[in-house]
DNA sequence: TTTATATGTAAAACATATTTTACTTATTAT
DNA sequence: ATAATAAGTAAAATATGTTTTACATATAAA
């Protein structure tokens, strides 16, 4: 599933390193879900969602034929 | 964390193992969450929010004290 | 009141998310 | 050009989410 981490984070001028203090996570997990390593929990995407000002749907880009993955 | 999955379910009268096959797992999964034994993954938390016609962010009640669990 | 459908629950196996440690490369500032 | 900060990556360990199988209880329909 995409996202617009990165690019938000960017906006505010926050470095992985800070967002990830933010959102109580480390570094690489905020690298690996901004490269599509994976996705965060829905905790972790909610604290995402509100240390970028947006809603969870905002910040991550669902499409239907994603329907079989998990 | 809460969610309103149980209410938005009777609303639509879907049965467990109905919105279990909508969203492509088991009726367990669906049973687990509804009772708060854990939450959902992000992708499925989209899928669920899209059967039941609504948001990641209405269908679920994040609140900030959530801070420190995963 | 028996039968069918829906819900609650549990343990083991399996899949995915996160941390820790560590090393590398890229970008920015001096 | 060197130093400092930021970003990419990886393997092993741990934590959490999901399936499978199975059984029990509750609710609705015949």
């Amino acid at each position: 599933m995409k996202n617009s981490i990165k690019r938000r984070r960017k906006v505010l001028k926050l470095s992985q390193e800070e967002l990830a203090q933010l959102t109580k996570v480390t570094r690489q997990t905020i690298n690996a879900i901004e490269n599509d390593k994976y996705d965060p929990s829905l905790i972790l995407a909610f604290k995402l969602a509100h240390q970028l000002h947006t809603t969870v749907n905002a910040l991550f880009d669902y499409q239907e034929n994603e329907e079989d993955l998990k």
